[in-house]
DNA sequence: GTCTATAATGGGATAGAC
DNA sequence: GTCTATCCCATTATAGAC
């Protein structure tokens, strides 16, 4: 049941999306100081001090920059959104194409979090800060009073992997499908925090930010629970 | 494989843990609003102004009650945590009872969440803003820099839980076990938040507060990933 | 235990020079 | 674009009367 995989193509990237001849350094600086500072402590938790400090930049250029907390927020998460879903849909296009029927659910559940796992392991510190924020945004509240910018950037994606399973298995109820799918989002949210969880409980035999280790097991496991449905389904 | 249970003896409890001759009203008052507050807000999005202005009372009454902020936090998941891990530990007892490998792997999965949704939906809307704020702190890292109180609480219990199933399962590995219940771990820690990703993907179709119809589901999913790890170490 | 008043700090944001 | 200096506000925490 299992598919193996090459080391999937992800990173490097082809061109950085910024136009360095005109970004200024600073600016970029500042994103990445925010990046790892609302990582760390939450958006609340973060102050502008800490972040300029960070940054080694005046309080006054991320207001210059940013226009004010919010607007700097909003600009992490989307500075690598587009590249990020763009993986996503790229995998999933090619996962897709796989011939049987298990073999190609599996490979769609492991196209939704490959891409993202890849970038987290290999694209360097802002990357690894940048997924588990998106963990942590993933997991507010979506009335939250300020800032919700996920949706727009990555919902058409989601729902994409929901419409591929669907035309996998369309024998699935609505019911079985949308709420597999939630169980392994809701499962991936917390998994990108690394929130070290299984490291205690395990006296650090596991470790939460062992997402390469991680993977095949998720992929595999949640590849069952999808199949006990389709099979329920099938009688 | 499914199997029924009836509704579940965890609510009413049998007598409430606080000595209301001693507790002063307004402590048990202060208490609520922090807990609906800081479900709402998170921790650093929480002024202990709001706190106060929502108990009706005095600012100054919170610190003379809890100390600080932190103090407070600690007391608002201190609370709940003795009968809520009591009713955990009741039900896993239960669920050992149950005579097939296959049932009683089901029923110890049932077994960990059944009490905290039967508490949420039917323990009153202190209860449900309790569950949550513990969805929250499950999705912290752990070395966050202010309080952890929950390891204390529900270690034991997690372990114990994580025991009960090696002890049904001895022919799976450590990994596919850890692994296994890490992620049924990290799905409820989402799903107890009810963030409302569901409701919004599938246009309010499905609801991530329904947590009696997601209930069942969840369990039949989660048992069939692990068991295709069992059947997996069975070859 | 409960309250009013206030101290002391740290926060976001802006004015204006360079 | 970048910087220094500063304003104004919200916040936590405490002092002290009742």
């Amino acid at each position: 049941m299992t598919i193996k995989t090459s080391k999937a193509p992800y990173l490097p990237e082809p061109a950085p999306k910024i136009d360095r001849r005109k970004a200024p350094k600073k600016k970029q600086a500042i994103l990445d100081a925010a990046e790892a500072t609302f990582v760390q402590r939450g958006y609340y938790g973060s102050s502008l001090r800490d972040v300029a400090l960070a940054a080694g930049v005046p309080q006054a250029l991320v207001s210059y920059h940013f226009g004010n907390k919010e607007g700097l927020f909003r600009a992490v998460v989307e500075r690598r959104a587009p590249a990020n879903a763009a993986g996503m849909r790229q995998s999933l296009q090619e996962a897709v194409k796989v011939r049987s029927r298990a073999a190609r659910l599996e490979a769609v559940l492991r196209a939704f979090i490959a891409p993202v796992v890849e970038r987290s392991m290999r694209g360097g510190q802002g990357w690894k800060n940048y997924i588990r924020l998106l963990g942590h945004i993933a997991n507010l509240p979506q009335q939250e009073a300020f800032v919700m910018p996920v949706p727009e950037n990555y919902e058409a994606v989601v729902l994409s992997f929901i419409e591929a399973i669907r035309s996998i298995y369309p024998e699935l109820s609505e019911a079985d499908l949308q709420w597999s799918f939630y169980f392994y989002q809701a499962a991936i949210a917390h998994i990108l925090i690394e929130s070290g969880v299984i490291d205690r409980q395990t006296n650090g035999a596991f470790k939460s930010s062992d997402l390469d280790k991680l993977l095949p097991k998720l992929v595999s496991f949640f590849t069952a629970g999808f199949q006990s449905f389709v099979k329920a389904a099938g009688r």
